[in-house]
DNA sequence: AAATCAATCTGCAACGATTCAGTTTGTGAA
DNA sequence: TTCACAAACTGAATCGTTGCAGATTGATTT
């Protein structure tokens, strides 16, 4: 099957087709979706032709006439980025679109309003669908989008009555789990180095850290204004304090890799053996940080897994599927060590 | 000034403002966009009502009429995530494009042709401009993009006869200066782990590192079958045999920070102390590494004013600008450690 | 033979914005 | 008074697509 050259060098529209088919250009629309009311060879005949010449629809036909933009807009926070979420999102959401009519938007908001950028996007219509991140228990922004029956997904569940599409990681069996580990070592004092207040995710860290509290009769050590968006500097010179105390917790839990390295180094820099002195568990995205500190303990979240879902969540939302079972929480892992490859 | 919501909950377009004003739809067009043939007091009254109600063009109307789609896309391979480039170059694009009525799509190709997603662009006219990065010296897309009038910029410089708008790190200055660092050091043999050959900085790096190599009179000790896109257990594999080497290098130069902590992984397991023993010199695009080891010299690379300077420039070759003078090389910087801000 | 009907196909209007070729008005010159 | 002309505004066509209300054809029924 040989694409051939227009001779105008024009794109081809319907009209090329009608033109070269000699039909109208409506039966040429119906012929290529498959309407009803057009004889199979016909159908066949036109969608030949439209191959041939290497027919698309023009979008912004569609989107006039339709009001169908086939754009997924991906709304981010300036600040989110914890190492490689962004691009490993991105990836994600490609890959599932790749294939499909739709575009790949992205819309960063270093604004204190989080509104902004979904107010725009439903008031101008600009997308089909929204996938944001950073959900918040009570979540202005699903309100707000449930209200004005724009399809999206979140990236973290809320704590809300309504039902809408989300993908998670399991941060509470995470947060367990780490407690677990950090108590299978044979300590008996623990710190979290948890999300900021205000996040969903924050929420579910805690309880997972309580309950393994109780479960394995561990005692905090409590991290006072301090978590994984605070600046670098201070998280490390919180590690140097951990570090300095005199009845200091064995072991620390941390909900993302760069804060786990920042307090690593401060403990570090005071003379911590980490692995020995003080064990810490952290999360991670991509794999990298093992190589630096094979004495962390890595528990790996798939934010390439998470993108691939939320697009595909949103796309059946945008199909009319149902919410209630376009809603994912995945496990956390323990994997081998990356080191063993060598 | 409140906004007015319109009573019918629709959107306004042309025609609300046509129908309030008592004015033609032509007319209120040509007001908004300062026309010539309307009087002020006109101009005045039709543009205070635009904001009263949030009036803003239908972006397929506009497209549609006028074949401008307002996007700028920028094209990534998956492969290339160096740490960050990613995600720092669509917020650097963003920051650019805020204020005006682009929107960023994000298109990525993990297939093997390059040029799939950039014809894919041009022959279904879906953006007024193109960001594309990984430059070749030779580069069929900028050839491709040139012939048919698409405006674009590259991250990286190509070694073509035409010009072009791009924004480039200096890497011969940083290969130059990696190896004066080396020397300084005390080193007489030196190795770089550079980019993969094909890649327009492969070239720079090659360059710089071969006047540095006669200026200071080093030696190199030359790392075969290998780059920076190598698989990470490789490098490390790697950096342990030149730990063995009877007659080491004393200098590693690296073209990027994953694979120089790889590397460096390689090294530590092996026995080295970095710094001591060895000396590793890196670019890095985020000041996260240096927390890990801040025994590694670390050369900052900036993608987010990468990414600032590409829209910028993508934007005013839209606008006809002379790609002349959109041409920037930054230098390499070495920058005080984070270490002290502690 | 006329009427009915299904199968196919087509014209027209609409989506929202822009542009061009007018049209209407008011002013000043002849 | 008439004409010319500039200033200010408007209607219609257009971009590509879709959906609806017909229109055409041939075959079947009465």
């Amino acid at each position: 099957m040989t694409k051939i050259e227009l001779p105008t060098g024009e794109r081809p529209t319907l009209k090329t087709i009608a033109f070269m088919t000699g039909l109208g250009i409506s039966t040429v629309s119906q012929a290529l979706k498959d309407g009803p009311d057009i004889s199979r060879s016909t159908k066949e005949r036109v969608q030949l032709v439209a191959k041939q010449i290497g027919y698309r629809p023009n979008r912004a036909g569609v989107r006039l006439r339709t009001g169908k933009t086939n754009v997924i807009a991906l709304v981010l926070n300036t600040k989110e980025e914890g190492m490689g979420l962004v691009s490993e999102m991105v990836y994600g959401i490609s890959d599932a679109l790749s294939g499909t009519s739709y575009h790949l938007v992205v819309t960063p908001y270093s604004l204190s309003d989080p509104m902004e950028p979904i107010r725009y996007i439903v008031e101008t219509g600009s997308a089909d669908g929204i996938i944001l991140s950073r959900t918040q228990p009570d979540d202005p922004r699903v309100r707000y989008l449930l209200e004005h029956a724009m399809p999206f997904a979140t990236h973290g569940r809320t704590d809300m009555e309504v039902v809408h599409p989300f993908h998670d990681f399991d941060n509470e069996a995470f947060a367990f789990e780490a407690v677990r580990i950090i108590a299978e070592k044979g300590h008996r004092k623990v710190a979290l180095l948890g999300p900021p207040q205000g996040l969903m995710f924050q929420k579910h860290t805690r309880t997972g850290f309580e309950k393994g509290l109780r479960e394995f009769g561990l005692q905090e050590h409590w991290l006072s204004d301090i978590d994984i968006d605070s600046p670098t500097a201070a998280i490390m010179a919180r590690g140097s304090d951990l570090a300095r105390m005199e009845d200091r917790p064995g072991g620390v839990i941390c909900s993302a890799a760069i804060p786990a390295i920042a307090l690593c180094a401060g403990l570090i820099k005071a003379g911590i053996k980490i692995g020995q002195d003080v064990d810490v568990v952290t999360k991670q995205a991509t794999r990298l940080m093992e190589l630096l500190r094979p004495e962390i303990i890595f528990i790996h979240e798939d934010f390439r897994a998470a993108g691939h879902d939320l697009a595909r969540s949103v796309m059946a939302r945008i199909n009319g599927a149902d919410p209630a079972g376009l809603q994912v929480v995945v496990g956390p892992k323990l994997r081998e060590s990356i080191l063993q490859d060598v």
